[in-house]
DNA sequence: CCATCAAGTAACTGTTTAGTTACCGGCTTG
DNA sequence: CAAGCCGGTAACTAAACAGTTACTTGATGG
């Protein structure tokens, strides 16, 4: 049709340079759309989220994420996998040994509690991954071995406990750890049908502060002797 | 084409009354619909239901599931409430206040962590409506009153107990429930991802049994003096 | 016995969606 | 300096989707 329409112009126009730096650059357009990713997924769920809304709120469009991460499936798994190491790595580094059985795992109550309520993308996460039973998660290679520190970590501290006489003998590791998740993730993750249903408001700083307080007191309850 | 096809045979053969009972039934359809809805919204969520499995999975179609419920949404907040009468209503036929406080209590976490167990589906749905930050739950006008019966006789108890000098002063009826509902609530809901990530299946019998005697003991040894 | 209305069916429609293709432009390297 | 590769754009496609329309069937009351 406007073939001839090519125009003389010279269309290149070509900017003058300034800002070098990159309009191209691949590392930060990959990081740009995990995060996306990841507020998306976190938001409406696997089913909900949409794979052009991700390419928007990333600056960038659809090709780009399909070259870097395969498709929809593959780069809910990779958001997955990434929430999953930020909060083992923030874990980590607690070293709850360091202190006496009774601060180390009060150590641990507060930090996972503060964690889920300054991360709630990862307790959304969490939520929409049980949702389909696992279904993604069971085909990641990269998480045997994350969460076994843990676990470790909390045995050794529960019994030093025992040996001290300051915990019961039927004291169990993994329980101590679902329940402190528990307590903290219902409150978060169910906090608006709970305020809804009984007149509430569970995010406000004064119940916050109590439901704190109540996470510590009840683990440590349950373990004392 | 087959114009002419159309064969002699009276087509209406009118069957012999046997079972004269309505294939015509719009309650049995009405009924089939919200069961339907229940189980594909508690499989897939708001974003991930679809309205053409829910009408072939209730043995109807489309056209009836918008005759009887409007559109998705409002059918969505039908199952929604559904499945709250139905805890809140198994709830009151405990009448916890007719024991000791202590046994009254731990019947309320037994009855909670058994309904749980049974109706995978509520916890589901509790789980979708969260997610979309209880969107369509606030828009109900009938469930206002439903929750205030719970916490009402929890208080009850939980002051008999203060006054019998076996609670502590200090125990919540709010955060009594919460404790209760956390420990059921988080274990099943997010089993599969925690048997995936600690290599332990967690819906098996023994670790069922032990888990719902956890609760018990939690909840008890948080309030008792 | 027929007029009417509710229950039910199935095919259709416009829109949204995941995923693809054809193309652009600037940087690097032989 | 040209060849080609890589980061990036935008328009396209086939399928899936929520919601609608045109129609059929059967029960009921005047």
């Amino acid at each position: 049709m406007n073939d001839s329409g090519e125009n003389g112009e010279k269309k290149k126009s070509r900017r003058p340079s300034q800002e070098r730096t990159a309009q191209r650059d691949p590392e930060r357009t990959r990081a740009a759309i995990l995060e996306a990713a990841t507020r998306e997924f976190a938001e409406n769920g696997m089913g909900g989220a949409r794979v052009d809304a991700i390419a928007e709120r990333a600056g960038t469009n659809k090709r780009m994420l399909y070259h870097y991460f395969g498709d929809k499936e593959q780069l809910y798994l990779r958001v997955l996998e990434e929430a999953y190491v930020g909060i083992r790595t923030a874990e980590r580094a607690l070293h709850i040994g360091d202190r006496s059985p009774e601060e180390g795992i009060g150590e641990l109550a507060l930090f996972t509690w503060r964690y889920f309520l300054q991360h709630p993308e990862f307790l959304s996460l969490l939520g929409t991954e049980n949702l389909h039973r696992a279904r993604w998660l069971r085909q990641s290679v990269r998480l045997k071995e994350l969460h076994s520190h843990l676990i470790g970590e909390l045995s050794q501290v529960l019994e030093q406990g025992k040996k001290q006489g300051v915990f019961v003998e039927t004291a169990d590791p993994l329980h101590v750890y679902l329940t402190i998740a528990s307590l903290g993730y219902f409150y978060l993750s169910n906090q608006y049908t709970l305020s809804t249903i009984f007149g509430r408001d569970l995010i406000e700083p004064t119940h916050l502060n109590a439901w704190e307080s109540h996470i510590v007191h009840v683990t440590l309850a349950s373990i004392k002797r």
